[in-house]
DNA sequence: CCGATTTCAGTAAGACTGATATTA
DNA sequence: CTAATATCAGTCATACTGAAATCG
């Protein structure tokens, strides 16, 4: 959990500005270092709430994901969804079946495959570390309704560019 | 290095409506869920570029920083500025030392500390992947000049509020 | 003596590669 | 046969805890 920095000036804008002496793009660096910074606040406050749960987010994001479908899925559409290696979905399921929070069964409908299904006590886990995480509105308090709007269509361009989906490129981008 | 999804649809959103049906905060949810998403995605661009480098985004952000001091920075400053535990600072400039990249130094103004210098092999390596970087604008080509000022300042908004700088709370964020 | 700086030993979760069995 | 699904074994970079040495 990275401690409270009370830096007396922004490390980023810092950063761009020297950045901007020596090399291009520095107004793309600012973005990427704050995207990444951003990502590391609210990951640390995710896991720490979460660890309360026996959870991390990696597991918790798994969990939700499987608590929206009754009858389970195939740990390939898991990866899928949550851009996750297929060793790692394999670990992952697992971790949480030894915890007794998803089932593992053959996919019926696919002699290869295993399907993950959320137990009564993942519903719960999920339940309870959901509270927890909307408790802390996801670290976003600083955020008003029009904010938040905002935020999540210019990521939004930028997952779609990066081929999030609707393929590689940018779709129309309503307008 | 997450290939492209081509998803007929924006996962982000869809969970985001099943969020609704079911919780609060459905859209701080679906804020976080896509800081989390682009992160991922930028990174694995990023690390895809600075492999052929030999280098990780970690590594090469400690080298930027060095890059922009003189004397080198002790330990403990780099940890601080880029947030991160001091196990994994060491580690991270012993790895840059034994590429050749950093010096090492006892700092001559702290008898505990030790200095990291980066050396002319290591300005040589940040420069050609800050080039390769600079190409790929940091993945953010699909954001025009207004876009990145925009998302760059809600950023910002998060992180004072994380305690990124400024102390725990939100500053006087201009208005 | 207290606290800061750094390192070390060890643990852990996760991302990945390469290989393999199974089945569509 | 080829391709997809999942797993296994093993490697890797990183994050962390707890302890220790050193020095301000």
């Amino acid at each position: 959990m990275p401690k409270p920095l009370n830096l007396a000036f922004d490390p980023v804008a810092r950063a761009q500005e020297l950045w901007r002496q020596r090399w291009d793009a520095a107004d793309s660096m600012a973005v990427a270092t704050s995207v990444m910074r951003v990502q590391q606040l609210l990951i640390a406050r995710y896991d720490e709430t979460l660890r309360g749960h026996g959870l991390t987010f990696a597991r918790y994001e798994a969990l939700v994901l499987l608590s929206f479908s009754r009858a389970g899925l195939p740990l390939s559409k898991i990866g899928e969804r949550l851009m996750v290696h297929p060793t790692s979905v394999t670990n992952t399921v697992q971790r949480l079946a030894a915890d007794g929070l998803v089932a593992r069964s053959p996919n019926p409908r696919d002699g290869r495959g295993t399907l993950a299904t959320i137990t009564e006590a993942g519903r719960a886990a999920v339940r309870a570390a959901t509270d927890d995480l909307v408790a802390l509105d996801f670290g976003l308090t600083a955020l008003d309704s029009d904010d938040r709007a905002r935020l999540f269509a210019l990521l939004r361009k930028v997952r779609a560019a990066a081929g999030d989906f609707f393929g590689t490129s940018g779709p129309d981008e309503r307008r």
